[in-house]
RNA sequence: UGGGGUGUAGCCAAGCGGUUAAGGCACGGGGUUUUGAUCCCCGCAUUCCCAGGUUCGAAUCCUGGCACCCCAGCCA
């Protein structure tokens, strides 16, 4: 099965791989890799990569995605962010099946791959320090000299290499070099450092090593020993691949995989950076790496994202080598695609206005059936109680309305969803503040259900709860986190934060139905939006929501 | 003349010498609707960074420019 016929766009590494197939090479297999170092939370950026990976593996006959931690930098990894990386990558609808692996786990093999290097007279031992390593390394202008250890003998190469293993050295007393070329124009090549000594205690390996091998060395040799096939990374990469090729032409490694690399992703009002996401968390702009705010995989999560709407995000936005910046309109399409077919509907009022049905007797409730769904009868119905006080939006009444208006104002008849005609005719105000506090309106009996036996049409139709039965809710209303496009590229990014990136009401008004609503469950508050129980907060008998996005509202560029 | 990349609509993105230059998002217009939602129509690049050239024919090939991104960690 190609790609192609799978019905998924056309990419160039579709091509490459579908190319690579058509000439039999790897044995026809795909085997690809998604390589996180634990030293921080996943992201939507690595979403992207996350499906590349795994769904090219998905797509193809045989094929096959490994986790890899790649954890050679026992200075920035925990534990803890494997667990989350996991987690995030399961949820998102992906699975590794046996196939976890560490880089760790390949020390051993490493090192003695470095022995090899050493024997060949293609590695040496340097006591340069950092600062004159760097000294020694030239610009991007002008090639780099030899440093005076480069021409060490083997033996002597060896004994030291032997030294750093057994921590006979302090921490950046010497370091284990390719010998390559200090002339260059590639400055990847210019004798790149491939192990440090590093006294730090490691996350999985404990006390058992004094030093450690650099990613550049590290990474390829992992692929191949996997029998990755097609070794996807970023475009910073592009000029670490003659490296990546170097180390596996000089070993005797098991096979020598292909790197590919595509732009990474960036989201428009958002940040990505590692370190601008965490400087969000450190002053304390959003609540930890899961709020509903952050572009974390888990923040989605919590925000109410539904993973398939992630993963066609990332397949719409599709794979190239271009720096773009996708447009955030592009994943909420996603998101409430996805939600608009599953969720279903129910009344929520935000910002609670009362109404008194003064023609509706006192002490009467009935239940009036409402579907949960417009166009999907599977999703079932439910009965709301409509009973003679009741609250309705704040924003859906106005005193003195244009004539565009489709709601509720003086002398105006609306109807109630699922229930009655309703016409107001007394706005009661609070004396002091000239705040409307209550409409006195009657319904027309013969309505019931939404429908004039008489024909007559109404303009709107707006939500409902009864003041009765409703019962009080926080609801959390998420907006995105930046006022402007590209917060990243202002000098000062920290001034593009949205200050109402959210707002927390702790008024609303719910159909007692959703009282008993699980954490994470999703709903459409009908003419609001999607919104989802958060994880966290809410407890049993009493839910916690958080928006997930409006609905599109074509009313609001009307009134501008 | 350090090296490596990238330029197709407001934002993404197909396209691989012969197509009316796909599709999505955004935007505009209309229809259906008990959500100003959904859904459904319709519109939206005489032109592919620019300039030359090759060719019967060029977004696709060649030459020369221009713009933007990445690289001088004992980070990944």
């Amino acid at each position: 099965m190609t790609a192609e016929e799978n019905n998924r766009s056309a990419n160039f590494i579709r091509h490459i791989i579908n190319e690579d197939l058509a000439q039999n090479k790897n044995e026809g297999h795909v085997h690809t890799r998604f390589p996180p170092e634990p030293n921080g939370y996943l992201h939507v950026g690595h979403a992207k990569s996350i499906c590349l990976n795994f769904g090219l593996a998905s797509e193809y006959k045989n094929g096959l995605c490994n986790l890899r931690f790649d954890d050679t930098n026992p200075d920035k990894e925990k534990v803890e962010y494997i667990d989350s990386i996991m987690d995030d990558i399961h949820w998102l609808g992906f699975d590794w099946g046996d196939r976890l692996f560490y880089a760790s786990d390949y020390f051993e093999q490493l090192y003695d791959y470095a022995v090899h290097l050493i024997k060949e007279g293609k590695a040496y031992v340097d006591s340069l320090s950092a600062e004159k390593m760097r000294e020694y390394r030239g610009t991007l202008k002008q090639p780099g000299r030899p440093s005076p250890d480069r021409n060490r003998s083997v033996e002597e190469n060896l004994e030291l290499f032997a030294g750093m293993r057994a921590g006979k050295f302090a921490d950046g007393e010497y370091v284990l070099r390719a010998k390559i070329d200090m002339a260059s124009p590639n400055i990847n090549m210019r004798d790149p450092t491939i192990y440090r000594i590093r006294k730090t205690k490691h996350h999985r390996t404990g006390d058992n090593w004094y030093i450690y091998p650099m990613y550049d060395y590290t990474h390829c040799i992992s692929d191949a020993l996997e029998g990755i096939t097609h070794s996807l990374c970023t475009l910073e990469f592009e000029d670490h691949r003659p490296l990546y090729d170097w180390f596996l032409d000089q070993l005797p490694v098991p096979c020598h995989p292909q790197q590919i690399e595509f732009a990474r992703l960036n989201l428009n009002y958002t940040v990505t950076s590692k370190r601008k996401l965490n400087e969000l968390v450190e002053v304390n702009h959003v609540n930890g790496w899961d709020d509903p705010r952050m572009p974390t995989i888990v923040g989605m999560r919590r925000r109410g994202y539904p993973p398939a709407a992630i993963r066609d995000f990332c397949e719409r936005i599709g794979v190239t080598k271009n720096e773009t910046v996708i447009d955030i309109s592009v994943l909420e399409n996603c998101v409430r695609e996805e939600l608009d077919r599953s969720t279903r509907r129910v009344m929520a009022v935000l910002n609670p206005l009362r109404v008194v049905v003064t023609n509706y007797p006192e002490d009467h409730t009935e239940m009036l059936e409402a579907p949960y769904h417009p166009n999907q009868e599977d999703l079932g119905s439910r009965e709301v109680p409509f009973s003679r006080v009741l609250y309705i939006e704040q924003n859906d009444f106005m005193e003195d309305p244009p004539k565009k208006f489709f709601r509720l104002g003086p002398g105006r008849e609306v109807r109630l969803r699922y229930a009655y005609f309703i016409t107001c005719h007394d706005v009661i105000k609070d004396e002091a503040t000239g705040e409307i506090i209550e409409l006195r309106c009657t319904y027309d009996p013969e309505t019931r259900g939404g429908n004039a036996p008489d024909g007559r049409k109404v303009k709107g139709t707006i939500h409902w709860v009864s003041a009765e039965y409703a019962f009080n809710a926080e609801v959390r209303l998420y907006d995105r986190l930046f006022t402007v496009p590209e917060p990243g590229r202002q000098d000062d990014w920290h001034k593009a934060l949205n200050p109402d990136s959210v707002v927390t009401l702790t008024e609303a008004a719910l159909e007692p139905g959703l009282r008993e609503t699980k954490p994470e469950e999703r709903f459409q508050f009908e003419r609001i939006g999607y919104f989802c129980a958060d994880r966290k907060d809410s407890l049993s008998g009493k839910p916690v929501f958080n928006r997930t996005v409006t609905l599109r509202d074509s009313w609001v560029k009307q009134k501008k």
